[in-house]
DNA sequence: GGGACGGTTCGGCGCTGACCGAATCGTCGC
DNA sequence: GCGACGATTCGGTCAGCGCCGAACCGTCCC
């Protein structure tokens, strides 16, 4: 029974619109301040101060005090695949109502990273040339020949899981998550294969990094 | 912003202890009235009755009306895959106070189903002799040797997805579901190689069962 | 030092929702 | 038909919590 308590205390702490929408946005990767947050779900940053101290003692966030800011930030990968899952679970949801929103949220179709990795069709155009090269079995599990194609991007195995399907909530489709999927997100961000649009999650792939797939072979 | 509501809302329906039992009531994959469950979580029918229909209308349960019977069960493993998770993150919790919840939690904690497969010291048992067998790979995907093991046992792809790793809460490592998870956990049991203990949702292996597993060389 | 600003604490308001009991409906079995 | 029983509806109560504004504390910068 004291499972039970721990599920409904872990529900509780995004049940709430407020604080739902604080994770959705820590799930870029970064970390956000206390009044950045507020202003973003549209509270008084005293009603956020609460909800971080919330969120941080049920285990969802870290913070990381310097000087008068707090930055807060997902508490770490099991927190952003949770988020994912329970995002892929509740659904399409339904369309948006303006074109502002609907042109944003075409946008983070296209491409975002999830956390560490990334996410949306970009992400699937990804696992589809991975799976051609031979580097993923279709359960999404790295084969011999991907350790050493990863290698050669300078990847290096650590105790964290390889690969790890994550359910894309826009394609319905899992894509890769895990060592694998957030050491290809960062070095396609560091080579400037990907860029961040605005300070969004949502990514495009460069003219450069256009290239660059396509000669990994993981275009066409 | 129409993601975050619905995350929020999925969130909301675990967010009540009821409920929260309920669901993990459920997680034995077994269909139970709507007074079996109001007795079970110590509740009034018609605090049940509102509850069931909250859960049915947000997707997470289905239900199938008998005669004056309402029967609910886990709307899919979609669902019992983001309980689990969800527990899984909620923790181990404290300890049981009384002798009576230490001994159930431990026969739990031993082996038991989550929904259609098997988890527990069992499952994890499981794995470790599939990964010996080489019927799965470390990452938990199934080789191609393994396809044809799994054969031998009747098993048949279907457009599910063959594996899938689940936490496991008591182990904290991930066990085995998707279609060869349950078609292992439901030949097991038509076999009686593996019993349920009472009504609930512990199960332990026979002296038949572990008989079988030393055939199949999947103990020792 | 003094002002600006990020963050927190506290008191109070208002709404949501979880719960029960009583009444009612439908089904089953005698 | 009649009683038993599972399930539901409805009205009413009560606790919990999300929110704000005001006051306050620390840090930074001039």
């Amino acid at each position: 029974m004291a499972v039970v308590e721990a599920l409904a205390q872990v529900a509780a702490l995004l049940a709430d619109r407020t604080r739902a929408a604080f994770c959705s946005a820590l799930l870029d990767g970064r970390a956000w301040t206390a009044t950045e947050l507020a202003r973003h779900a549209g509270v008084a940053p005293s009603t956020a101060s609460e909800h971080l101290t919330r969120l941080v003692e049920g285990g969802l966030l870290a913070e990381h005090r310097q000087g008068r800011h707090r930055y807060v930030s997902l508490a770490g990968p099991h927190v952003a695949e949770l988020l994912e899952s329970m995002t892929a679970f509740a659904g399409p949801g339904e369309k948006p109502r303006t074109l502002r929103a609907a042109s944003a949220s075409e946008a983070l179709a296209r491409g975002r990273t999830c956390y560490d990795h990334l996410a949306g069709q970009l992400a699937i155009a990804l696992k589809t040339g991975l799976l051609e090269l031979g580097v993923l079995t279709a359960d999404l599990a790295v084969t011999r020949h991907g350790l050493v194609w990863l290698g050669e991007l300078g990847f290096e195995p650590s105790k964290r899981q390889v690969s790890r399907a994550c359910l894309d909530w826009t394609e319905r489709v899992p894509h890769v998550a895990g060592a694998a999927g957030a050491h290809l997100c960062g070095e396609f961000l560091r080579r400037g294969w990907v860029r961040r649009i605005g300070t969004s999650r949502a990514v495009v792939l460069t003219s450069r990094g256009e290239h660059g797939w396509r000669d990994l072979g993981l275009l066409g």
